[in-house]
RNA sequence: GGAGCCAUCGCCAAGUUGGUAAGGCCGUAGAUUGCAAAUCUGCUAUUCACCAGUUCGAGUCUGGUUGGCUCCUCCA
């Protein structure tokens, strides 16, 4: 397995800190409101990951954070009037669902911040008490950025002048510019107040992170997990502070490698929340299916941005569709074992930083020739069998291709339009065996104007919607 | 203003250590079919934004130009 590391700019060999395990972290979603295609197309690639590694054999556990306590949710709270408890609740629930239509397999682990104060606030006092962090006269906690002489080793940031930091909340008893807060003592009566020894208030938002990776995972005297990963917006400030925290409250650095994953964008444009042009998961799977969109927003390489159409979409239904096909054509049954050169030549692609492009290419070559031996022997069952079995083992790596290819087609066709349609196939077919050409032409047009395509074959007429 | 990423066929998109351009869509010519659809076969970039350099040899390395995006503020 090679990794690019974001840090270190580098494709490197995978060499996990213990011998056979990895450990991920995966910074998840802020639950103030609903998930959109960036945060479809970041789980998927980490899904990706986390398939790629388990079929290398490799006993994974992977975290991602639901961070429910924010300011976006506390203004969210305000708003509605609600609990942060029901908001917070109600949009994990939703983020899993959707998630879970795409694919995405659920982490080992799914840490809250409200469940790990205990573990923040250890932290915390931890760096206050080896003077990496300070208390100011409000109670806010701060981490006192000089202190850590490899601060601006993630992002490669020098050092500037400027309030980089703080343009939102300024306070003159900062020691550095670019301190960041560790903890946030609450103002007014607000109801989000936790009580530690420093003061009451609430976490900021790098100090999660830190604290549950510590809480969760052994780690080893250099790393505390293998691979940290995230959208490519976080790597400053977010895992740059991340990382100054952990190395100074634990002594080694965070992690050995790390992983950002590039943007879904609408027209060229980043797609987020404060450009309003979002474009949400749960719209987007009211029209599209899961598996579709899944094989959609993971076909494009997981560093790269990725610019959403509707018609690349189809495109790559298309694509899906002919695996899908073939696996009608070997119909059901069990498989017996992956051929050899294509489990190969599937692995060696996603070992390389998951090359998915080139994974996908040898999917293509694989349903060609198949369908080739196919055309010349149709009745080759060592041949269904090892393409049963080929086709769970795509199920397995890539995630899509594990449905029962029939209903595969008919997605979004109901129960009257499918008798309807099996109603005028059976009409055409008594005009075919009549030669009256013209009306099973009719017929067809029929067929056709109600989206759905036929195809003769020696086994009978077949459908899918189209 | 500071930092970084990217630029390959009409469209999408691969391309480890530089060695002579994957794959998909579209298009097109055939096989097959009553005709289609599906499937298969052939064809479809002497060329990798532009300029200069290093080299026997560069899409791949170096410098510059142009264009696009991102980060520096919450963000996947």
């Amino acid at each position: 397995m090679h990794i690019y590391d974001s840090v270190q700019k580098t494709k490197l060999p995978f060499e996990p800190i213990k011998n056979g395990e990895v450990s991920i972290y995966v910074c998840g979603p802020t639950v103030y409101d609903d998930a959109h295609l960036g945060h479809a197309r970041s789980s998927l690639a980490f899904d990706l990951l986390k398939r790629t590694l388990t079929a290398l054999n490799y006993k994974v556990t992977m975290a991602k954070n639901f961070t429910d306590i924010d300011d976006k949710i506390i203004k969210k709270v305000e708003e509605t009037g609600k609990s942060m408890e029901e908001i917070t609740s109600f949009y994990i629930d939703r983020y899993l669902e959707e998630m879970s239509s795409l694919g995405v397999q659920r982490a080992d682990i799914e840490p809250k911040a409200t469940e790990s104060l205990q573990a923040i606030e250890n932290m915390i006092q931890k760096l206050i008490d080896t003077d990496f962090a300070y208390v100011i006269s409000t109670g806010d906690v701060y981490f006192d950025t000089s202190k850590d002489s490899n601060y601006g080793n993630i992002s490669h940031r020098v050092a500037e002048d400027d309030d980089s930091q703080s343009r939102v909340v300024h306070t003159n008893e900062k020691r550095n510019p670019k301190d960041f807060a560790l903890w946030k003592t609450c103002k007014g009566d607000e109801d989000i107040c936790y009580d530690t020894s420093f003061s009451k208030g609430r976490p900021g938002w790098h100090i999660e992170c830190s604290a549950m990776i510590e809480k969760h995972f052994e780690g080893s005297d250099t790393y505390s997990i293998d691979i940290h990963g995230g959208g490519a917006d976080l790597l400053f400030p977010h895992h740059e502070n991340e990382a100054a925290q952990s190395r100074c409250a634990t002594g080694h650095e965070l992690s050995k490698y790390w992983m950002h994953n590039g943007f879904v964008q609408i027209d060229g444009e980043k797609m987020s929340k404060s450009l309003g042009n979002s474009f949400f998961l749960g719209d987007a799977l009211k029209i599209y299916d899961g598996e579709v969109l899944r094989y959609y927003l993971n076909s494009v390489h997981y560093r790269n941005d990725f610019n959403f159409s509707e018609e690349e979409l189809q495109t790559a239904k298309k694509r899906l569709d002919k695996l899908y096909r073939l696996k009608k054509r070997v119909s059901s049954g069990k498989g017996s074992t992956v051929n050899k050169n294509f489990k190969k030549s599937l692995l060696d692609a996603m070992s390389d930083d998951l090359n998915i492009s080139k994974a996908l290419s040898v999917i293509d070559e694989m349903v060609a020739t198949t369908n080739d031996a196919f055309d010349a022997d149709p009745k080759n069952k060592a041949l269904k069998k090892e393409t049963i079995a080929n086709i769970e083992f795509i199920e397995t790596l890539l995630g899509f291709g594990g449905k029962e290819p029939f209903s595969y087609f008919q997605i979004g066709v109901d129960e009257s339009l499918k008798a309807q349609i099996e109603t005028l196939i059976i009409q055409r077919s008594e005009a075919k065996k009549e030669k009256n050409f013209e009306r099973s032409d009719t017929i067809r047009n029929e067929i056709t104007a109600l989206g759905i395509s036929i195809m003769d074959t020696p086994d009978g007429t077949l459908w899918e919607k189209a």
